[in-house]
DNA sequence: CCTTTGTATCCGCTTATGCGAATGTACCTA
DNA sequence: TAGGTACATTCGCATAAGCGGATACAAAGG
């Protein structure tokens, strides 16, 4: 980050940072993760799922979708780790067990809302000579 | 997640979390900010950047796609506030500014590392009685 | 002004994804 | 055992998204 002088993009490219698995399976796996997240029915799911544990007609009844999609996206969310399911009787109950779900929630939304932020600090002021913000 | 009781689901929904935003069209930008880190080919353009700001062609060279889509690609982590464009001359320059980005993907990768580990511990020691891990 | 370079956008194509209805599977109760 | 409930899976459909090639637009240089 300190790399943003406006010499021009010479300085650039000097040592990649390492934030990804260096196989393409693993990026891949890494990509689906975030894409779980990128419905809103999901979102609304862990929400739900994070003030306690519920079973999957009550999803439904909360998310005022169908029964077969609520099933699926549950399913989604328990393969990538974001919930945990236990069978009991006719019953599955799905609840949150891990904390960093909310805290990668939470965090994105920072990260959105500072930019819808500063982009509304940037109309406001105008822009700043010599600064192209996109 | 204290009520994580094996007495039923009926002591869920009790409070709701507030986590997302309240109007569907806040969770749907969440959402679409999710999906933005959803493509490995975005993933990796992240992790080139942070290593320091750089144009358009080298990001072309690096990732070995149609200049076509790494513009395209760019464009959309510029939109979602993940990088920052400027322009000199005929050249573009992209760079990650907030450092939260990194922070982001290292936490949801933790995530799913942690998946990955706990099913393969789960495997080894057999399903513990009476629980069910989907 | 013309040519070259860099980048953004368009376009057609293929694949992925989310939707609800229908169906299959498992469990419960009379 | 039959009927009902809960949930997972299938299916057809519509839309979204990613791909590369082609083109439009902007800047630089002779």
């Amino acid at each position: 980050m300190d790399t943003t002088s406006r010499t021009g993009g010479k300085d650039c490219c000097a040592l990649p940072v390492a934030l990804l698995p260096t196989d393409p399976e693993g990026v891949a796996v890494l990509a689906r993760f975030f894409r779980a997240l990128g419905d809103p029915a999901r979102l609304r799911l862990l929400e739900f799922l994070l003030a306690g544990e519920c079973s999957v007609s009550e999803c439904v009844r909360h998310l005022g979708l169908a029964q077969s999609r609520v099933s699926s996206h549950l399913a989604c969310l328990a393969d990538c780790g974001y919930v945990q399911a236990r069978r009991e009787g006719r019953f599955s109950y799905y609840r949150v067990t891990d904390p960093r779900v909310a805290e990668l929630v939470h965090l994105a939304r920072a990260l959105a809302a500072d930019n819808a932020a500063a982009l509304a600090a940037c109309m406001r002021i105008d822009t700043p000579a010599g600064e192209v913000s996109t």
